[in-house]
DNA sequence: TCATTGTAGTCAAAGGATTTGACTACTCGC
DNA sequence: GCGAGTAGTCAAATCCTTTGACTACAATGA
């Protein structure tokens, strides 16, 4: 028996609500895609919700592109070839973005006094301000899965999300 | 004490090693970051990874957009409203990557007799042999990950994964 | 020292993805 | 039938990403 796909329900194993296709409109939905989906639906959701209240706080200049790839800068300063690196996208797509930040305000590129060639992208204070917005509704999504998942399950889920990085993120 | 950031060695609670900061070339990089984006950064592991197996066995006209709209259709059929909402995009963003699909034959449009203002989006023979080709990484992959974690944590966090849809996938 | 090789970042053009707003055709409930 | 709502489309504008070529500086080793 597969067990994943049954849950308890007053001592019984039950199938899941969620196992029988749903919308049959004369169309008919599978449920349960692959991991890397869920992974990407419950991503977006997060996403989603950040991006907005950022928006609502005055940061409704920032396109999803923008703040996907400031939210990996950190005050000490980081080079766009690692900054790149780490965001999964060519130099030219975040060099494009960083210049964006740098024209709403958000960053400056100043020299790396270690290296002529570089320059390190510094978050401004408004980046600043915006990163502390992000981190609030990140905190309370956080927390809304703890409570629902519990506090077990979800921290076991991110352990499991966070080793998984040794073997699918390019940039450790 | 901070559970979450430590791990089990030789029967020791032990800092793990990801928690120092890398890439210390002038720059520090903070590491773990939060919960969506590491879902993000597994997603697009996997993502890259079907896509380049899709593209060495002949289906290499498929952008990522069009294939990750291929890969929430079902060979029933579905209607173009339904799977913008499961794919999370605008109908005008999905329609024009449907009829991209179509062109490119993957799938054909065929009027939904229950509603004569809708079609269905059939998958044809070309799509239902790419979702076997992809369908065999996914399955790669999975066994990878549940390899790496080892089973009981990789069902874990599968099984927190699915629930969250619960809470985050607007189109349950 | 100087030539070679490689790295950091930029420029520009092209194409792909997404949003916005307006529109037609059809359905459903009253 | 009539009004409100739904399924899908068209077109324009903007955003995002890739490709290829390029400049400037660094590191290596003969």
């Amino acid at each position: 028996m597969i067990k994943s796909l049954y849950y308890r329900v007053k001592g019984f194993l039950t199938p899941r609500p969620s196992s029988r296709a749903f919308r049959t409109n004369g169309e008919t939905v599978s449920d349960q895609p692959n991991t890397p989906t869920l992974m990407f639906v419950a991503h977006r959701h997060a996403e989603s919700r950040i991006l907005a209240h950022l928006a609502k706080h005055g940061f409704d200049d920032l396109t999803p592109a923008q703040a996907r790839v400031a939210a990996r800068l950190n005050p000490a300063g980081m080079r766009l070839t690692t900054l790149a690196e780490s965001a999964g996208l060519s130099k030219q797509t975040a060099a494009h973005l960083v210049s964006q930040l740098e024209r709403s305000g958000y960053i400056v590129r100043v020299p790396d006094e270690a290296d002529a060639r570089a320059k390190l992208i510094r978050v401004a204070a408004r980046g600043q301000a915006a990163q502390r917005c992000a981190r609030e509704m990140e905190a309370e999504i956080e927390s809304e899965w703890r409570d629902y998942l519990g506090p077990r399950r979800y921290t076991g889920l991110r352990e499991a999300l966070a080793e998984l990085r040794a073997i699918t993120d390019p940039y450790m």
